[in-house]
DNA sequence: AGAGAATGCGACGGATTAATCGTATTTCTG
DNA sequence: CAGAAATACGATTAATCCGTCGCATTCTCT
């Protein structure tokens, strides 16, 4: 509904020789820079070609759009994200609920230290919100957080189960987006992060109650 | 970070003859359907003048900019939907987490059937984000929340009841933003929604246990 | 070295858009 | 009804931006 156009967003050429992927790069960096410090509605090829020292014309080598740009960055963050995020829930080594608290601190710190980029990524994202490669990115990850949900509800239903990891995984996504729009001190990010873990544990604790997070119970009013 | 410009947003001059104020509602009525239909990048002055029936010129003798028509959109949704909960929220008839269940159900009712103009508006957010009017508008309406702690938690710390005010407050509207971007069937709504006040009363049980929450009982798992 | 491929360049075209301003029209007032 | 005020109009301006195209430069490989 937002943007009918699909634009092509995969990359026009590839990179053969060292130059040119140097080229890719100082790009790449440049983009991340300008998105960050001058934000989406000032994103525009010239701006980043020329903060790469690189010409227009090479930019639109190997990007055939915009939008390919800011797909690329965009791309490249959720990947980072969803690597750190799988490594926190297969910690076989820790219990569960305890790797899900830690998940939720991973990732709303890493939110908030990168806040103006995550901003303004998002504020572009009806750019490359609409093609198809992008929806494809969102499909994947979602194993990671099937296969934690088997291990701490292995009592519920597969619906259940889908329901909850869906209530979860926007949760977490959704408030850390905008819990990072506002500046914020370390402290008030480490008080959220609990609170939110407290939440998630005290769900998970009540749906199965052989679910035990130690470090939920101080966390109690005590009356 | 996102945009350095503030630009202003009040009105540029006050409906003073019958013909201008419908004039001006035309215009906000028009800007809603080309905003929900078109998308937010497809959102201009002439086209909303157009589909108003109205010549630019008239446009902008009430609006100063583009901006502060998106802003009176936003502005007078987020009026409706705070007066809505918080008449939910103070029906003193109701048990507290029974109102805060009804709550997230009429959020996320509320939030799935105007999605298309909801999401364009956000991805306008950009353009109107950062005036100052639009920051006041944010605050205000923290404080029915606020009462509705001090009723469920009356035992707490005012810190504790502020992040749990936070955290409530921040989850429902960011996860309610992100949930209705892709297109839902009312069943996973309403799956959705009873959720998300599972995951809020078992969390606020969990807190003060003297809350309870009848209706939280038939949904756990049984084993 | 030299041919051909890969890469790099940036002025320019074409399109869109926000907002203004002088003028025409309607409404109000006395 | 006449003068003034309010309102409505829309062609126009100035700015911005995306993406292309023809040509120059560098690299690869024989």
């Amino acid at each position: 509904m937002t943007d009918p156009k699909k634009p092509r967003i995969s990359s026009r050429k590839q990179p053969k020789q060292a130059r040119s992927s140097e080229l890719v790069a100082a790009i790449l960096e440049a983009a991340a820079q300008v998105l960050a410090k001058e934000g989406a509605p000032r994103f525009t090829t010239a701006r980043v070609a020329e903060k790469a020292g690189v010409s227009i014309g090479s930019l639109y080598q190997y990007f055939p759009n915009k939008a390919a740009i800011l797909f690329r960055l965009q791309s490249d963050e959720w990947r980072q994200t969803t690597d750190m995020l799988r490594d926190i829930l297969e910690d076989e080594q820790t219990p569960p609920l305890l790797r899900l608290r830690r998940l939720v601190h991973a990732f709303i710190r890493s939110e908030c230290e990168e806040a103006a980029m995550r901003v303004a990524l998002n504020d572009a994202a009806p750019l490359y919100r609409d093609a198809p490669e992008a929806q494809a990115v969102r499909v994947s990850g979602s194993d990671t957080v099937r296969r934690f949900m088997q291990v701490v509800l292995p009592k519920a239903t597969d619906a259940q189960r889908h329901s909850v990891s869906t209530l979860i995984t926007t949760t977490l996504s959704a408030a850390g987006k905008q819990f990072s729009e506002s500046p914020r001190t370390d402290a008030d990010i480490t008080t959220y992060a609990e609170a939110m873990a407290d939440m998630f544990s005290a769900y998970l604790s009540h749906l199965d109650p052989d679910n035990v997070d130690e470090s939920l119970e101080r966390s109690a009013l005590n009356l």
